[in-house]
DNA sequence: CGGATGTGTTGGCCTGGCCAACATAGCGAG
DNA sequence: CTCGCTATGTTGGCCAGGCCAACACATCCG
């Protein structure tokens, strides 16, 4: 028995019998769906052993910052895609371990204005070093080269601006 | 104002700013998330306008069944990759618009055995083709050879046996 | 025989994503 | 300047999909 009770269930897999009906195997919808799957069991698994508590949100939040600097919590919302509400609450929680600060805009009153503290950045940087392994791992069973050209198929997919 | 209240809310995309961190535009999990929030969008918008109420789960089960016949509730569980209390939710929801029929296995009195109706065939029919219509709009953004492409590569991704 | 393993069911939990409503601040057209 | 539209942060809630635990049995195997 583990230590810790409550260590992330890693995908049990116990549904690991054959292949699916073909009717979904060869659609792209349900394999997206499974690769959403391991991706976020990887991913899960990655924050709670290594993430000190924080979740997706936050270490996207982070990043919104440390990238473009200081801005409003509407302005992360719609650089991460994460919803106001949701920004509210994920900052609160960086805000109580000291990994940003808010301060009200003294021009507009009704914005705040995020920044990284150092610490923010520090914990950054060892998330991303968590979240690299974690790629690899998700990328494991393909080349290099269709690594490149998964990637490059999946963000024309999804950033087709139409 | 639509007349349904509740019609399925189209992904807003409220969140449509610029684009991500390039911490997470290069990586694969947050590419793999986007793609399915979109999949998962037009999946829904799909079953809520033409799905008559059912679900994913509702189909994943329905064409289990109807590819390889009558089959246990824990059998379809491992097909479907549905946790075994999910297909029990499912198929009652199922079986009370008779799409499917639950009778006792005369063998292994435990055991349910679980059979397609005509009924249900054809309802797998019609969501098929909806399904069909959704795979073009989910992949609208690349060309047809680029879509095998996609699909072999996400095919090895979730398969890979290890 | 007796323990291990399989089965269906109930009830619960969690994450990520989304929405509505509210109070209030800024902005722009008249 | 004022009236209305829009933007902002916050609270509180909903949902789907995915999971797990526990229970009551049945079946199987050593």
């Amino acid at each position: 028995m583990p230590h810790n009770c409550y260590a992330w269930r890693v995908p049990t897999n116990h549904h690991d019998g054959g292949p699916a009906p073909t009717r979904l195997e060869g659609r792209a919808t349900w394999l997206v769906s499974r690769a959403y799957t391991r991706s976020s069991g990887l991913l899960n698994a990655g924050f709670e052993s290594h993430g000190g508590g924080l979740r997706g949100y936050h270490y996207r939040l982070l990043a919104a910052l440390e990238e473009w600097g200081p801005a409003s919590q509407a302005d992360l919302g719609r650089m991460t895609r994460i919803d106001r509400s949701d920004v509210t609450a994920a900052l609160t929680e960086l805000e109580s371990r000291h990994l940003v600060e808010r301060s009200a805009d003294p021009a507009h009153k009704r914005r705040n204005i995020v920044t990284i503290t150092a610490e923010g950045v520090e914990r950054l940087l060892e998330l991303d070093k968590v979240i690299d392994g974690i790629q690899d791992e998700f990328l494991a069973p393909l080349t290099a080269a269709q690594r490149r050209q998964f990637i490059t198929l999946v963000s024309r997919l999804v950033n087709a601006q139409r």
